[in-house]
DNA sequence: GGCTATTGGTGACAATATCGCACCGTCGAT
DNA sequence: ATCGACGGTGCGATATTGTCACCAATAGCC
């Protein structure tokens, strides 16, 4: 672990719950001395990645952020590219819509798109989406490579957020493979005990799976039948939003996914 | 300067002409050894801040700058706040309105709002404000301490973009200590041979500047009558935006604005 | 008020990660 | 086939970092 590592690990005790942090507060958090913590902290102050209030002396999120996203997606519109398939295929189904992104070990809400009906899911722009309660997350692992799945679940057990929440990494291993096999990712009642969804990976230009778009349902709505509608409907979605986002989508994947739309 | 400060400022090399960097490039740009540049790279890969092109091997800005830029915005909202006041008096002076936003040593626009005239000023989203040629930069010198604002010219000749440009850093801060006097800055053709533009400051909470609004017009429609107005009227809205970002304007400089106001 | 605990921050030395060089295999152009 | 530039590796000399003791200021609390 290099020191820029350790400097940037900073960052990631920032969340939409802990969106201001103290000296010692991140000694404590990351382990590391206060006057290490401290001059980690000067640097990313420096570039402009936190910035700290004068009078509370605590640290917060800087400016360059925003500099850079827009950078970003100026040269890389990925948001751009992938959230007009979100925003069809919701208006299609009824349900929300969202993309898990994944970066530095974590999978994100990065597009969300709300169901047009009353009753419906809500997701949180932002929301993080545990790889081993949520149908982004299990889709995430299931088409990843085993060792990256198996890095990312560790040694358990797992959260739990609920009766059905699965905490047994082995276990969850296991239903990934059943969904690699299936095309997409199921989970009903993992994470929040009302809703059931689908996910079904996005592959970068490389084949690997670095995206899960997802259909969350209500589960008074989410009878089989719809159930497994939507699987196929938000494959062939994620498999176009892949190709449009100039992806590689494995031709074992594609072969999976016009078995599907055959069956149906 | 520590590790971190060179790892991050690799960063800096990244730019909407330039948003693909190789590894030997790097070095070249930054004057690091190529084994150095690899290595801050491998932990700005790990971090999520690049991304390299499997295929090219090239880096480029990374998926986390989303994921960050967007907890930002959620815990500390500064474009939501600021817009408004840029959208407001765009259609009341009928010029094309942007606030440079400063971070790590540059100010970029950050915020662009078109007039809604045909015959207006295009800013481009992002686009970088040299500090001695255009009125967001000039604004934000005459109204930075005075040391910082002679760090941030450096030692001068100052790039010229056309006749009209100051190149002496002399020269410009002189001219600054003119702007703060008269509470917003003036920029004609310095960068743009065909703009004419003002600008007023934004102040943080600790009554620094962080910020500039800017009005930039045609030269056609800047008669000096409608360039002093637009100095009035973007004093007060930058001082509206201030405080509505919670900000803290210096008592001198809402004594400027008032007696601004009062002349007119 | 006056105690205590916690805060943000500093300085210095031993420990360790970084710098810089030489070097390697690969790729694309000539 | 040769050349040059590329991305990347390995290693010793060296500069940066980790760690600890310490300081002043603030907040809580009788």
């Amino acid at each position: 672990m290099t020191t820029v590592d350790k400097a940037l690990s900073l960052l990631e005790y920032f969340s939409d719950l802990r969106p201001e942090i103290g000296l010692s507060e991140f000694a404590r958090l990351s382990g590391f001395d206060k006057s290490a913590a401290l001059r980690m902290l000067g640097a990313l102050v420096r570039a402009g990645f936190v910035e700290q209030d004068a009078h509370s002396r605590k640290y917060r999120l800087g400016r360059s952020f925003l500099r850079f996203a827009r950078m970003r997606e100026e040269a890389f519109p990925m948001t751009q590219v992938l959230r007009p398939f979100a925003e069809r295929i919701a208006v299609q189904t009824g349900e929300t819509c969202h993309i898990g992104v994944f970066s530095a070990g974590t999978l994100a809400a990065g597009i969300v798109v709300l169901s047009p009906q009353s009753n419906r899911v809500h997701v949180a722009q932002g929301l993080n989406l545990p790889f081993h309660a949520t149908a982004s997350g299990l889709c995430f692992l299931a088409f990843s490579e085993p060792d990256e799945a198996r890095r990312l679940l560790g040694e358990g057990p797992l959260e739990r957020y609920n009766d059905a929440t699965m905490t047994d990494p082995k276990q969850v291993l296991s239903e990934c493979e059943r969904f690699r096999a299936q095309g997409f990712s199921l989970s009903a009642a993992n994470f929040d005990p009302d809703v059931k969804s689908v996910a079904a990976p996005i592959f970068d230009a490389e084949g690997r799976v670095f995206a899960t778009m997802a259909l969350a349902a209500p589960m008074i709505r989410a009878h089989d039948s719809a159930t497994i509608e939507n699987g196929r409907l938000v494959c062939a979605a994620a498999m176009e939003a892949t190709r449009a986002f100039a992806g590689d989508v494995p031709g074992w994947y594609a072969q999976i996914v016009t078995s599907l739309d055959k069956a149906a």
